[in-house]
RNA sequence: GGCGGCAUGCCCAAGUGGUAAGGGAGCGGUCUGCAAAACCGUUAUUCACCGGUUCGAAUCCGGUUGCCGCCUCCA
């Protein structure tokens, strides 16, 4: 059947086929570099990165593209709120956005290009567009005449007139239609400008996507990506640019992602009901966030509250304590290929649904990326491994029962690792997230150590009432005790 | 006012014409010195409501209600 992808332009899921043969051209609008990153760049940022690992997973030679806005009117209000330059508050906020990424696990894309090293090629689509007389200079402006382009709101499915009628749009007196939009903005003195036929000025939004996506991927590319709130009017509007200039499609597929709602409310910066990356990574582990944001569909609004994403945590602890168990109860060393029949010999059923997620996994990724159902196919397998190692009780697993294990474990990470989950060692995550949840108990690991030690001498002694004392004195503060075959490991659970 | 989306058990959530995945929580059990974790069992004859198409619909069509988004910067 092969990758099936809902395109914003058609509104329909469509069988994908790339505009040249093993290769795919992936541009992705980045953000804006004029503050922290909230919980929605997060999962536009998550979503394409596991589409883009995805994409390489099936074969493709991928140019990933997303680039930085780093001039702009909110940026040169922050810079003069601070008495900087835009240039600083730029660099502030990229430096920041790497840190977020890079906690995020999200890969870095092929090429980020700055808006600001793309001026020339703005420039010469905006000279494309007034020598084709679709564009206009008003007064230090430039414009974009959308009544020269036909197609204009075919990919947010409204007509000029009906947008007109919306009545909210900005009167203008330099448009000659309100709903045209700036190309070239002339500079008032003292802000940023770079010269041009039209004189001193500034880019419009959206032509810099146009720009660097033409630059880097060609008149015409695979896909396009970004949030749903981009659609109406920058991508309406690069489509116009693009199209325009250049007398080609502009892009084959275009993808949305959802929102982030809090409160089934749409997070956003304007409404103020946004949580930072930063701030959340200081309470919540980010595989947790992955997995929260990869258990609901890409194109629906998610609802972030501290009860889903606590759910995400307690599913990622259970699946990386499985992993964790085989680790722990099958040899280190890997004694050679055991035969299947030997394998399956064990737990049928088990042997079966391993060899069966390399394909469940590709046919729900290549049904628009349904990585919810992934997940499904994730915890029914863990739940059979895990459920395997139980039949062993206590006792340590050898032979081909060791390797049915060791295979189900490492199907799953190696699947679970194209979406970008169970990267980690499974006792490195459960020390990160214990150092990550500890801070919420105002304690310290070794005072949490220490009162494991003297329950250990106590319940050595027989002393289990001081044992119990000790276990109810931690559990009061958050602090779960488990005693394992290993000995006695804690979490927290607040 | 225009355009679009969504409504699935207590909560989250998949399902795209063939008879309701998965996770969390709850309850019962196994295990445990006691716990915790884990495992097992259990919770939707039913998918907002009303009609229709079909042998068959959560899935398609029409209508109703409710919520959300876009039309202004926004992932």
């Amino acid at each position: 059947m092969g990758l099936q992808l809902f395109n914003t332009l058609t509104r329909n899921k469509e069988e994908f086929v790339p505009l040249e043969p093993g290769k795919i051209r992936f541009y992705v609008c980045g953000v804006t570099v004029y503050d922290h990153c909230h919980i929605g760049h997060a999962r536009s940022a998550i979503v394409f990165d596991v589409i883009y690992r995805y994409l390489m997973h099936l074969g493709y030679e991928v140019t990933y593209v997303r680039n930085f806005t780093d001039i702009d009117d909110k940026i040169i209000r922050r810079a003069n709120e601070e008495g900087t330059d835009y240039r600083t508050i730029a660099q502030r906020y990229i430096t920041a956005f790497y840190e977020d990424m890079d906690a995020l696990g999200v890969l870095r894309p092929n090429l980020e290009p700055l808006a600001t090293d793309n001026i020339p090629g703005m420039i010469e689509i905006i000279q494309k567009l007034m020598d084709k007389g679709i564009a206009y200079q008003s007064g230090t402006d430039v414009y974009f005449q959308v009544e020269g382009f036909p197609s204009y709101g075919r990919l947010s499915g409204r007509a000029l007139e009906d947008m007109m009628a919306g009545a909210r749009v900005e009167v203008d007196a330099n448009k000659r239609n309100p709903m045209d939009f700036v190309l070239w903005k002339g500079s008032k003195p003292g802000e940023p400008a770079w010269d041009s036929p039209w004189g001193p000025g500034r880019p419009g939004w959206h032509i810099e996507c146009s720009a660097m996506g033409n630059r880097f991927l060609g008149k015409t590319f695979d896909i396009h990506g970004g949030g749903k709130d981009l659609i109406f009017p920058h991508h309406e509007n690069e489509i116009a640019q693009s199209e325009a200039a250049f007398d080609a499609p502009f892009v084959k597929y275009w993808i949305h992602n959802g929102f982030v709602n809090i409160n089934n409310e749409k997070m956003s910066k304007s409404l103020g009901n946004f949580f930072t990356i930063r701030d959340v990574l200081q309470r919540v582990h980010p595989e947790a966030l992955r997995l929260f944001v990869l258990s609901k569909h890409y194109r629906s609004p998610v609802d972030f509250s501290d009860e889903t994403v606590a759910e995400a945590e307690r599913g990622l602890e259970k699946l990386y304590h499985t992993l964790a168990a085989v680790k722990d109860r099958t040899p280190a060393s890997q004694e050679g290929e055991t035969a299947e029949k030997a394998l399956q010999s064990q737990d049928s059923e088990l042997f079966q649904e391993t060899l069966a997620l390399p394909q469940a996994f590709t046919e729900a990724m290549d049904n628009d990326f349904n990585t919810a159902q992934v997940i499904g196919y994730f915890f029914g397998l863990q739940r059979h491994l895990q459920r395997f190692l139980d039949r062993f009780g206590q006792k340590k697993l050898k032979g081909p029962a060791a390797a049915l294990a060791r295979k189900a474990a490492s199907t799953l990470r190696q699947y679970a690792g194209i979406m970008g989950l169970l990267s980690l060692e499974p006792e490195v995550f459960m020390q990160e997230q214990r150092m990550l949840k500890l801070k919420a108990t105002g304690m310290m690991a070794e005072e949490v150590e220490r009162l494991i030690e003297l329950r250990q001498q106590a319940r050595k002694n027989k002393d289990f009432a001081e044992g119990d004392r000790i276990r109810k004195e931690l559990e009061d503060k958050g602090i779960q005790l488990e005693d394992t075959a290993g000995g006695t490991r804690w979490r927290v659970t607040v």
